[in-house]
DNA sequence: ACCGTAGGTGACACCCAGTGCCACCGGCAA
DNA sequence: TTGCCGGTGGCACTGGGTGTCACCTACGGT
């Protein structure tokens, strides 16, 4: 009991520097730009040193992108307990809009992380290296409740082009102040899911 | 009529030179994975020196895209020659399907540079960036299409869906000796513009 | 034939991200 | 007190990428 107890404590205090640093990160970042900051700054920032923050942060991009796998956690988990008799597509759908659903106090870091992440070339970049793990999961759901291997075509085209979907609709979200995230997501996916019928109104 | 002889001449030898250094590159890569292998061994490889790599292929990731860029103007060329009376998504689904039909002599090193592409995570990492030309010029195609903004959620959504779509077809065709290229971007496109039939089959 | 120029090249110095290693310091248990 | 252990900082090193300078070569003009 006391060695959870001391554990739990040890974690939160490692958490909370790590917040630390990724706060200092993300207003130097979002002031100066995220090249033309060095991790000596952002380490002299939090009041660390250099070898420490790569401890906490892994790389320079793992500052921005923060606690993303907790994200990819959930998703899967979302998916795993999703109903049996709930269409896939729709399942998707759901975990997506369920896992995005942030608490309004979250929303100007979330808002501060994404322009970054979508502005930031080099960021934009890395985010292809996380997104490959939500494909993954995705794929693995659809795999699992149509019957067919994870990397078929279908499993896989329904996780990039949903995942694709939730992107553009964080892309709104963060042009169009108005708009929330929710409603983004449901435009977004309920235009893919039904193959684009804005585009069918004209012709 | 002297001056742009000179000039292709000298741009022919810069894009052969390019040519042999990418070539030592993506062989040295598949061997020895790419963060295996320094710039150093490339060039020395190519029988240059470090700071010519750097001159020709501005970086250690274009080395491996090579002239990406041709294929994003090529595809813009094509949309913008699209016959008006196509639906706006069967003139990107065309598009994408030309720009991707490679003479059978360039299979294999297209098969290389793809392997390592989406088998390195550096190498996918740097995808995302490409990838942002592409949707850039997909979505404006849409958008001049259906008299909306560039940046509204439809030209985005077809775009980021469509390259999806497309990369997953790659894969799909990568990992699968027997299936053509052609082939797979016919079936991913197929799935996504029908809003994925093949899941609504069991239900 | 001579000279001036421009482009390609190589060598060097530099910046910065990221890693391995070691030494230190704090708390905690025996 | 002693020994251990996790967090920390300092240091050195690798490797990608850039700026700068000197050189050399090929070309055009005189």
């Amino acid at each position: 009991m006391g060695i959870v107890t001391e554990t739990m404590v040890a974690a939160d205090a490692r958490e909370e520097t790590r917040a630390r640093i990724e706060q200092a990160a993300l207003d130097l970042f979002t002031a100066q730009g995220f090249e033309a900051v060095t991790i000596d700054e952002v380490a002299d920032a939090a009041g660390i040193s250099r070898r420490t923050f790569f401890r906490h942060c892994g790389t320079k991009a793992d500052a921005v992108w923060g606690q993303f796998d907790g994200h990819v956690v959930r998703l899967e988990g979302m998916l795993a307990a999703a109903a049996a008799d709930q269409p896939v597509l729709a399942s998707v759908y759901a975990a997506y809009v369920e896992v995005n659903d942030y608490a309004p106090a979250d929303l100007p870091m979330l808002r501060q992380r994404m322009r970054l992440i979508l502005t930031e070339p080099a960021l934009l970049a890395h985010s292809q290296v996380r997104y490959a793990d939500v494909d993954r999961v995705v794929a693995a759901h659809v795999a699992r409740r149509t019957g067919v291997a994870p990397d078929a075509l279908v499993p896989r085209l329904v996780a990039t082009s949903t995942r694709a979907a939730a992107t553009t609709a964080f892309e709104l979200w963060l042009a169009d102040g108005r708009i929330t995230l929710g409603t983004a997501l449901h435009q977004a996916f309920d235009e893919l899911a039904a193959g684009f019928p804005s585009l069918r109104l004209p012709g």
